[in-house]
DNA sequence: AGCACGCCGACT
DNA sequence: GTCGGCGTGCTC
């Protein structure tokens, strides 16, 4: 009898063993997706090869034959299996999981192969409430639970009572908008069943809903044509087009200023492994710039191209990963989780923007898909390049100790000068206007650009209109009651929004705990800066992007043209106008709070900073005229921004690891945190306490540092209790052997209201 | 993850 | 009694 080996979709350590389908004779191909029996119900497997068992009746199971065979064609290739056994162990994670998150597919649904949109399960009220909705609203549940007894004689019983309370009070947090399913059920983890009869009842109606995908998808971009090559550009590909053929891993970081003409390095390697005869892996850290590179690969590749990212509809996603994996297609240009597609035979992989903390996935299977393509590469035996303007600390000091090789361009194609950047101190400049968040070297240089008819760009890093609502009297912030994170204050809808769980409330007028009516919207966010841009320009013609805006795509490809046609002057924004969007006639950049992500309790913020200044420099004076940046900062003597003036990357490199060696960060260790969460204070403690307490029990030889537990630097959020431990080593295989044991001993430390998760290599430690 | 089972306190 | 709210254990 053949036994197959079954990666089960559930949080299980192990493979399982199944036996043939039952009236089946041909035997099943690994890498084919299956339905099989686990305890009471049917779940997704893969088969991951075939077990040979010589004493089947001494195993204390009973092996059950596979249910269905969901796939006859093998999803992935085989040598795809040795890379999901590696990240299982790893991070830590079940195997089954690995592959339900490295292959992205849903082939336990009836019709994968049919374009489908992506859809969520929303609670709205049904029609028994809805006549009763204003009742519900003014006087609470208990007036409705009397109505449906009186009028309809349905008694609920206490716990479809609780149910309806909490759908009510989140449905009224949230506008009376429709509730996903999720904030209920994880709000009161025993909710399904009661949901399902309210629904029955026609008290509440459940419906599936089309989430809004990502809104960027087509960014328009003329492709550019093979060029004469630059001295650099020709020294970078004579070094790596030879490797290409050897078979061999070798690791490049390609280190270029911006616009020395990266993406012309890339499509020539491209080419070159195809004219070898092989296949190309491209990531790019977002979908915003996968639209960006897509429209240059795609003038070069055409149909030798497949896109793999999370924007795509399944069915067209479903498309893709079987061109790609029958070989119809050689060259794949994705979003972290391409780094699985099931490419064989790969010549090169090229990461795009290595140092994007995009790369890392922050829920579930937290892996680094930038790490994951290096360790592809290793496995494959091809050559990886890491692309970066500024290489993440990391990667660069792999490159100093030449386990990478390094690859430099230092001059921008058309020979542009890069932007002068002028720093402004705000703790001693003294300003005409201390009531608005401009400088006037910033309010003068927005008139200047403005009147010679060029375009300005304003970098804010917080949305809505202020990050805090303050009390005046007795110094109170207000706090998402949920959260523990200060609401900010929206003036577009006049409401508090926690950016967190998103819920929202009217704005108060007093203060909740001294009641005074001196109570004030403070700090800097994106709609302040537009309402005091439009003060202080009137004549201006101004936009705004930032994810409140760009929610409708329309409007944000609007913007876009808008620009590119210069029917706008000053475009105010968040994260998502720091990247990639080149314009021509924009030629000032202001930075509004330079230093703001350095307070954060994190290793990383300088480096984040020097990033984040370094790429919206970036966008100024892409055309002609020399661009101009003002950089707005509390903290005018920080080195990551005095470095980041005159891009010094090294220079910055060299004060930053100066910072962590001595603290043991990395690169001079890898650090694993620990996160504890659950509804319950004690029980969240307890367990952090516990582990951290095996963990010390374990390990007694001092290499691995065991730091905490202590509250996570975001203690409460959606109404969980997040405790942490952080764990510190520059021994890797001492570090995994404590999260292994720790991993197996899971069930006797934790109970199961905690939620334990292991984040290997964080990237963010809030 | 689900799902069953079993325990315990708080009500009809 | 028995309902609802946990905690625990298992899945080839």
């Amino acid at each position: 009898m053949v036994l197959y080996e079954v990666a089960v979709d559930a949080p299980l350590a192990t493979t399982l063993t199944y036996s043939q389908p039952v009236e089946r004779v041909d035997p099943l191909p690994t890498g084919c997706c299956v339905r099989v029996p686990l305890g009471k119900r049917l779940v997704v497997g893969y088969i991951l090869g075939v077990v040979h068992h010589q004493n089947l009746d001494e195993q204390p199971f009973t092996v059950k034959p596979i249910a269905e065979v969901l796939l006859e064609s093998p999803l992935f290739p085989p040598a795809l299996i040795p890379l999901y056994q590696w990240i299982a162990r790893y991070y830590l994670y079940p195997i089954g999981k690995v592959l339900r998150t490295a292959i992205p597919l849903t082939p336990g649904s009836r019709s994968s192969q049919r374009v489908r949109a992506k859809m969520r399960s929303v609670i709205s009220p049904g029609p028994l409430l809805l006549s009763q909705l204003s009742t519900a609203v003014d006087h609470g549940g208990d007036a409705v639970v009397d109505h449906l007894q009186r009028n309809y004689s349905i008694t609920l019983k206490p716990a479809e009572k609780k149910t309806l309370q909490l759908f009510l009070s989140i449905f009224c947090e949230h506008e009376q908008h429709p509730i996903d399913r999720l904030l209920i059920t994880r709000q009161y983890p025993g909710a399904s069943p009661r949901l399902r009869r309210l629904c029955e009842l026609g008290i509440l109606e459940e419906t599936d809903e089309q989430v809004i995908r990502d809104p960027f998808s087509r960014v328009m971009e003329t492709p550019l044509r093979p060029v004469q090559l630059t001295r650099e550009q020709k020294a970078v590909l004579e070094t790596v087009l030879p490797t290409l053929a050897t078979g061999n891993f070798s690791p490049f970081l390609l280190h270029g200023v911006t616009g020395c003409g990266k993406t012309e390095v890339y499509l020539q390697t491209v080419q070159h492994a195809l004219d070898l005869g092989k296949t190309a892996l491209i990531l790019v850290p977002e979908i915003a710039l996968a639209a960006q590179l897509e429209s240059h690969f795609y003038a070069r590749f055409g149909a030798q191209l497949a896109i793999l990212h999370s924007g795509l509809s399944d069915g067209q996603r479903f498309d893709q990963w079987q061109a790609v994996r029958s070989g119809k297609v050689s060259v794949v240009l994705g979003a972290r989780s391409a780094v699985f597609a099931p490419l064989e035979n790969i010549g090169v992989i090229i990461v795009d923007e290595e140092h994007e903390p995009a790369y890392k996935q922050e829920d579930g299977l937290r892996y680094n898909a930038r790490d994951l393509a290096v360790l592809r590469a290793k496995m494959t035996g091809c050559p990886v390049i890491l692309g970066s303007a500024t290489p993440s600390v990391v990667s660069y000091f792999h490159s100093m100790q030449d386990k990478y090789t390094l690859l430099t361009m230092t001059t921008r194609v058309k020979e542009q000068a890069l932007p002068l950047v002028e720093i402004v101190d705000l703790t001693t400049t003294k300003r005409s206007r201390p009531d608005l968040a401009f400088s006037d070297e910033l309010i003068r240089a927005v008139a200047e650009t403005l009147h010679q008819g060029k375009q300005s760009l304003l970098f804010v890093n917080r949305r809505g209109f202020s990050p805090f609502m303050l009390c005046r009297d007795c110094g109170f912030i207000l706090q998402c009651q949920h959260c523990h994170v200060s609401l900010t204050l929206h003036r577009k809808n006049n409401r508090l929004l926690c950016h967190y769980c998103g819920a929202g409330q009217p704005v108060h007028t007093i203060c909740p705990v001294c009641h005074s009516p001196r109570i004030t919207g403070m700090g800097i966010g994106s709609e302040r800066v537009e309402e005091e841009v439009k003060q202080l320009f009137p004549e201006a013609r101004v936009a705004r992007l930032d994810s409140d805006t760009a929610v409708k795509r329309n409007y944000y490809l609007k913007v876009l043209q808008k620009i590119q046609a210069r029917e706008i002057d000053i475009l105010i924004g968040t994260q998502m106008i720091a990247k990639g969007l080149h314009f021509p006639h924009i030629t000032l950049v202001g930075v509004i709070w330079a230093d703001s992500g350095l307070g954060m309790p994190d290793y990383k913020s300088a480096e984040r900073t020097f990033a984040l200044l370094a790429q919206v420099t970036g966008r100024a004076g892409r055309g002609e005229d020399r661009g101009r940046v003002i950089v707005q900062t509390y903290q005018p003597h920080h080195y990551s921004i005095v470095l980041a003036q005159n891009q010094d990357y090294q220079a910055f490199f060299t004060s930053e690891t100066a910072v962590r060696r001595p603290l043991g960060y990395p690169p001079f260790s890898r650090l694993v945190n620990i996160r504890f969460s659950g509804l319950r204070e004690k029980q969240v403690e307890e367990a952090a306490r516990q582990s951290a307490s095996f963990l010390r029990q374990q390990h007694q030889h001092g290499q691995v540092e065991i730091l905490g537990p202590s509250p996570s630097p975001l203690p409460k959020l959606k109404n969980h209790i997040r405790w942490q431990l952080l764990l510190k080593s520059p021994s890797s295989p001492l570090l995994h052997a404590l999260c292994e044991a720790l991993s197996s001993e899971k069930k006797r430390i934790c109970p199961s209201s905690v939620t334990m998760s292991i984040d290997v290599d964080p990237e963010n430690m809030m």
